[in-house]
DNA sequence: GTCACCGTTGAAAGATATTTTCGTTTCGGT
DNA sequence: ACCGAAACGAAAATATCTTTCAACGGTGAC
């Protein structure tokens, strides 16, 4: 787990060929997100260090290392390292994202609807919270998908003779989506709901064939082993997770990144990872459409006409 | 003229009173209003400087002094100098200004998300657009939502014996995404999948039980018939749909109304429909657990507890 | 409970970038 | 052509950033 960190740290124009695009292009706006998102692979210094980034980024984009070091009450070394982990090269890179993400807060003023719901909140109010936040998900979700990865992903699921879904609880659901789009376009997908079924499916998988998997935690074993199995198998794999570092990636060929908002109470992680979730894969189905148009618009049509007679003529 | 350069260049820490707060505010923006102006006051090297920074800030900012120097064909020296005579203590702050400048100008740059999504978008804009196409969705259905009949809802689903919703294709995941929920914080709740389970089901239902219907057109037989049947034996009816004029809400005691985006051929409206149902279902979620809180929140974490295991221990 | 190990951390050395100093060059005036 | 003042840049001095490395602290094995 830490793996990751440490490969970041290590050298980093290794001769060898990243195949993997580790770190995203140097963020524009989503840093907050990242941040979010990093945090849980984050030692406890380097989380005082990405708070302190978080918070205030015009403040922080006015200090040197040493500055920001003795502010969180840590070392120039920590801070260095954060900004590493962060995507940024150094802490000087970091420090210029930082000072235009002040500029664009300053132009942009934030309305304030930052805080949390409350038991007593009043109907309209959790509404407005919700929505809010939501629509924050989206953007961060937006700002912090790899193109690269996605566009990998895309040409996979494409290219695929049948494809796998898997998913648990409410990324069961986003699997299911997820399924339901490809079957409209006239691929070949599943969504085992079963963890026994999804391997014994998983086995069957072959060079060829692509698994997906769902799970926000990124370490949840009811998916991993499925796809771990279809890994092994030759297939190609991808992960949807909001833990870019957690175990589900050993196996998977292509990552996409969720975001995660902050969680509450009353506002559970799966909310907000959820709506992340279904972002990535209306891009994948998209995406997909788009490279097999040819087959894919007319089995949207034609799935269209077939279910028209379900609806009465009720419109009016 | 170059007096005021004098000025500027002299001894800066000088041991006397520093009354003078030298140059004006760091600039904000106005950074190339401000280059015309001092222009006629500098130097043909410093000049060139001026004009590079005012031409290309998100070049320049990526620069060392070194770098700028360079491209200019000038010194390190001028490089200070100039940032000094734009206002800026020192070639370090000009850059984040510079840097600050560049993000603002990036976001001011509008994708043209308004148009469609095309079949030859590059990958990066079909993100772009599908974000900002599902934010619209959910500010429009916030500001569409009747929290009266919102709150009847909750009130209904909070006090009900046992819930059923009902919902065909993807309206069937969001409702198997309300039930999800429901079980979570310990009501009853059922989605059956098969319409014909469905009216089995409906038929069960008494005064004190609820049943919701979803479905986006708000004519789809499957789901009307069981909502019909559930509102003749006496339970408390509600539809979340797009169309509130449509069949369904014959049978509605209360109707939810979701938005809808503009669809086109690589955009179903299953896709923003969804978006707009699921932040309904939150929001109904929301409110029960809030009017629940003292069952709910225990529940919550229960289950919670339940499922820790299930994860491998993959955080630090 | 003790020990070994591994990840985390910061102090300080090392490398870069920025700022200042100061001598050379350029240019206008005489 | 000669003088002086201003412009300019090379290089020294300083500040800032990066890397290295040893010490610390926690965790799991025995």
């Amino acid at each position: 787990m830490t793996q990751d960190v440490k490969e970041i740290f290590a050298d980093r124009r290794g001769t060898g060929t990243p195949v993997r695009s580790v770190a995203a292009p140097p963020a524009p706006a989503a840093l907050a997100a990242k941040v979010r998102t990093l945090a849980p692979s984050m030692t406890r210094s380097m989380q005082r260090v990405a708070e302190a980034v978080a918070d205030d980024p015009a403040g922080c984009a006015a200090l040197t290392v040493t500055g920001l070091a003795e502010l969180t009450g840590t070392s120039e070394a920590t801070v260095v390292r954060t900004a590493r982990l962060l995507g940024y090269p150094g802490y000087r890179d970091l420090r210029l994202a930082l000072a235009g993400l002040a500029a664009q807060q300053e132009s942009g003023r934030a309305p304030a609807l930052t805080t949390d719901i409350a038991v007593d909140d009043p109907i309209a109010d959790v509404v407005a919270k919700l929505a809010h936040d939501e629509r924050q998900t989206l953007a961060d979700t937006a700002a912090g998908l790899d193109t690269v990865q996605l566009g990998a992903a895309v040409a996979a699921l494409a290219g695929a003779r049948r494809t796998d879904v898997y998913g648990i609880g409410a990324s069961g659901l986003v699997a299911q989506d997820l399924t339901q789009k490809l079957l409209r376009i006239g691929l070949i997908a599943h969504a085992p709901g079963d963890p026994h079924l999804a391997v014994t499916n998983a086995v069957q998988l072959r060079a060829g064939d692509v698994a997906v998997a769902i799970t926000h935690s990124g370490s949840t074993g009811d998916v991993i082993e499925p796809l771990r199995v279809a890994f092994e198998r030759g297939a190609t794999t991808i992960a949807v997770t909001g833990r870019p570092d957690g175990p589900v990636t050993q196996y998977a060929d292509h990552v996409l990144t969720t975001s995660t908002a902050r969680e509450s109470e009353l506002r559970p992680a799966a909310m907000s990872s959820r709506t992340s979730q279904l972002l990535v894969v209306d891009c994948l189905f998209v995406g997909i459409a788009q490279r097999t148009y040819a087959s894919a618009a007319p089995a949207l049509s034609a799935s269209y006409e077939a279910l028209a007679h379900r609806h009465r003529s009720g419109s009016r």
